[in-house]
DNA sequence: CACACACTGGACCGACCAGTCCAGTCCGCT
DNA sequence: AGCGGACTGGACTGGTCGGTCCAGTGTGTG
C-alpha cells in the first residue's frame, strides 16, 4: 500500500505537517521510539488524519526517510556547485563540519541514521535512502568530472571511485564524530579524502 | 545501577546465556525490535533472572554493546597482527569484504549500528561503543606505527591520522554497503584508504 | 443548491511490554 | 545436616501502542 495523494490543498498541508512532525521526533528519539500518538500531538492531527494520509506506520516511515534524504541532499546544493575546485571542496567539507558543531556532534547524518534502524526492516525505505545517497554520490561525482574535463585531474583518475570513497569518508566520518562526541573524526575524515583527490590532480 | 555479578558458576552461565541471546535478536531486529519477552523465551529463562542479573532494560543493552565490540575487534585478532606490511592490510581488507558477501551485504558493522539506535539514548552504551572503536583504531594504528619503525612510510606520514581515516571508511564502507546491498561499496571505501597509505610510503 | 467525496475527531480494542512480586529450589559452606 | 544467600519460575499489573471504526464536517463541482 502506497500512501494517498491529497486532493485538496488543506489535505497537502494536512499531509505535510504529518511528515514534518514525524520526521523531527525521529531525529529526536529514532524510528522505534517514536509512536503514532506523538506524531499525532505534534502535528495537531488525529489518528484518523494518520490512517487517511498513510496506510500504516511504515508507510509514514518511509515518507519520512523520503524527506530526509531531500533535505539532507538539497541543503547541501549550493555546496555542491563549487565541488569542482580544491577550494570549493573545503569548503564544503568545512561546512559539513560546523554543521556537526553546531549540533554538539549529535545525531549524525540523517541518513546513515535512519539507515541503521530501517535497512534491514523496511525495504521501501532502504530504497529510498539508497536513493538519497545516489544523488549525494552523484553531485561529488559531477564535480570532479568537471575537474577532469578541465584537465586538472590526470588521466588515469577516476572520478566515480573518488566519489564513492568521498561519501564513505563522510559517512564513516559522521558515525565517529557522533560515537565520539568530536566534531574534528568528521574533519580528519574528509581531510583523508580530500587528499586522496590531490593525489590524482594533474602533474602541473 | 550497574549489573551483578553472578557468584557461582552456575549463574555465570546464565548470564552469558541471556546476553547472547539478547545480542542476536537485537542484530536480526535492533534495539527497541528486542523485547524482555524475546530474550527471556530464546535465553531459556524467566523474567526474574533476567532482573536478577541485570537492573533494567538499558543495563542489558549496555552488556550487549560490550560484548558486540569485543566480538568485532576480537575477531579480527589475528588480522590485526598483519597490518604493518600492505599485503597484510590488503588481506584485512578482503576479508572484511567477504564477510559482508557472506552476510549478502545486511546489517552492516554491529558497532555502527548498535551506535545509530544507542548514542543518543543512552550514556553508558555510547562509552562502551566507543571504547571498541577506540581498541579497533588502535590496532591499525600500531600497524602502521610498526612500518613507519622499519622506515617504510615517508618521515611526514602521520599513522594517528592515517588509521583514523581507515576506520572512517571502514564505518563509512560498511554503511554504503548495507544500504545498497552491494559488497563491493565496502572494498572501494577500503581501497581508497589503503591508497592514502600507500601514498605515504616511503620513497624506496 | 445539492451531491459526492475528501477530510476530521476521537472513542475504542486487543496485543504487547517493562517491570514487580513472591513463593519457591538449588548450592556452597560450616 | 542445616543455614543463608544465590538463583529460578511465572503470574500479575499498569500503561502504551498500532490500528479500527463511525459519526460527523468541509469543499469543489455540476
Amino acid at each position: 500500500m502506497t500512501s494517498a495523494q491529497p486532493a485538496t490543498a488543506k489535505g497537502r498541508e494536512t499531509r505535510e505537517r504529518i511528515i514534518r512532525a514525524a520526521a523531527s521526533l525521529v531525529a529526536e528519539r529514532g524510528v522505534l521510539g517514536t509512536s503514532l500518538d506523538d506524531v499525532r500531538a505534534r502535528a495537531h492531527a488525529s489518528k484518523s488524519q494518520l490512517y487517511h494520509y498513510f496506510a500504516d506506520r511504515d508507510d509514514l516511515m518511509r515518507a519520512v526517510a523520503r524527506v530526509a534524504s531531500d533535505d539532507v541532499v538539497g541543503g547541501q546544493a549550493e555546496l555542491f556547485e563549487r565541488l569542482d575546485t580544491i577550494d570549493g571542496l573545503r569548503a564544503w567539507a568545512e561546512a559539513l563540519v560546523t554543521l556537526q558543531q553546531a549540533r554538539k556532534a549529535r545525531g549524525g547524518c540523517p541518513i546513515g541514521s535512519l539507515a541503521g534502524q530501517l535497512a534491514e526492516q523496511d525495504e521501501g525505505a532502504r530504497l529510498e535512502l539508497a536513493d538519497g545517497l545516489d544523488r549525494w554520490e552523484t553531485a561529488i561525482r559531477q564535480g570532479l568530472e568537471r575537474m577532469a574535463a578541465r584537465g586538472e585531474l590526470h588521466p588515469g583518475a577516476d572520478p566515480s571511485a573518488l566519489a564513492q570513497h568521498t561519501l564513505a569518508a563522510v559517512q564513516g566520518g559522521l558515525l565517529l564524530t557522533q560515537v565520539r562526541r568530536d566534531p574534528d573524526q568528521l574533519r580528519a575524515a574528509l581531510n583523508g579524502a580530500i587528499e586522496a583527490i590531490l593525489a590524482a590532480r594533474a602533474v602541473s
